[in-house]
DNA sequence: ATTCAAAGTAGCCAACTGTATACCTAACTG
DNA sequence: CAGTTAGGTATACAGTTGGCTACTTTGAAT
């Protein structure tokens, strides 16, 4: 039959094929809590809206499409908990606020959050390490904004990112509880709220005992 | 042709068919980085040495055996770590045998882990519900035994339970990442310990903290 | 205006999947 | 001892899958 096509550059238009392939697989992988490398290419061509050889102009394996896939959501990630963190220091508390308007974007794109933390945990997939890295980053940009801000007495440099990671996969990881009872957005905004607190403290704690064995010798 | 059989009641024996496709299950969900869910039939009867159909035997759907697989795992991680909690409690550190001795039943369980680890963070698994419940049955324990031995000053029971909780759980998430990286055993242990302290002196100067607001007023 | 490559489509194949029906056999039970 | 049943097997079937080759359309460059 041979319908329409089209060749645009994505830009503003109804996103191109490669983008439209990831998206279904996303969306798939979401609704059928399976990993994105089980999603199988006539499903989600047939999801996107292409035939299923349309796949192979794109990509050649099906672990090229988790890398592409990998990209979207790391990248999808690091521009929203940039917007978060940013909005978070207007906050007249950047802790609440960093948890609200995290749980703000979590509820705007479950997708990325379900399957993110799935292949977060899963040794086999490629976008594990993608993931892992962008934890990471952003971590480490938040050490940055508390540093400039003099949000907390400032401890070791490294002291500080690893608290920092710590908590950025905790809100990531809990992001999926959101998700599962939406309805208990309280709850569980008070325990990231405590958590957090919980471990900024407990690192100055954990600095201040540090030194005083240092003096004891 | 209609092989040799057994009715053998387990004890001893070389597993029941049941067992065995839990167990082909689990195998082949952590070997190829799949969801349970995602295993099918066929490959698991094969990889446990039956005819396929004798799944029907004892399964009536896939998602029955999954919940199977989830009573099979949630067995051997509570008697698991509750010997690494009572081997812990003998250890001149406490916090340092925990994660020893947790690191050991990780390397001997790796499967437990990879698949408890995914699982339990796929929404529509009927694991993740049990795995909950899981870990909170283990941190619960975990307070009882160390109010018992008064090796924290004790806080608010619930506080205590929170604490355990989202140590149980930060433990369990980063068995994997003692599979990924063998090797790296000692940077491992060295986190997760510092975690454990950060989260209980945390937890006290919190408690702390709030005393002295309570006073202020 | 022609050429060309990129993106899409169509149809085919062998392999595999879940499921159903029918058959076999060991062991327990009356 | 006869009967029943739980656990195992064989075979068959329709639906799906990944991957292949071959054709078509499209937009852009020459």
């Amino acid at each position: 039959m041979n319908t329409p096509q089209a060749t645009q550059q994505d830009v503003g238009g109804p996103a191109s094929g490669k983008q439209r392939l990831v998206e279904a697989a996303l969306r798939l992988a979401a609704r059928d809590g399976t990993t994105l490398s089980a999603v199988g290419l006539r499903e989600m061509a047939r999801e996107a809206g292409l035939n299923h050889n349309t796949f192979y102009r794109h990509f050649r394996n099906a672990e090229d499409l988790v890398g592409a896939a990998a990209e979207e959501i790391a990248a999808q990630l690091m521009v929203g908990l940039k917007a978060v963190r940013q909005s978070a220091a207007r906050h007249a508390d950047a802790t609440v606020g960093a948890v609200e308007y995290f749980l703000d974007f979590v509820e705007a794109n479950p997708d990325v959050i379900v399957v993110g933390t799935r292949e977060l945990h899963s040794l086999a997939s490629p976008m594990r390490a993608v993931l892992q890295r962008v934890l990471e980053t952003i971590a480490q940009e938040s050490v940055a904004q508390i540093t400039s801000q003099n949000l907390v007495k400032l401890e070791s440099r490294e002291q500080l990112f690893q608290v920092s990671l710590d908590i950025t996969r905790y809100m990531f990881s809990h992001g999926l509880d959101l998700i599962d009872r939406p309805q208990d957005r309280r709850v569980i905004a008070a325990k990231l709220v405590a958590h957090i607190r919980r471990q900024f403290l407990g690192s100055i704690a954990v600095q201040q005992l540090e030194a005083r064995k240092q003096l004891e010798t």
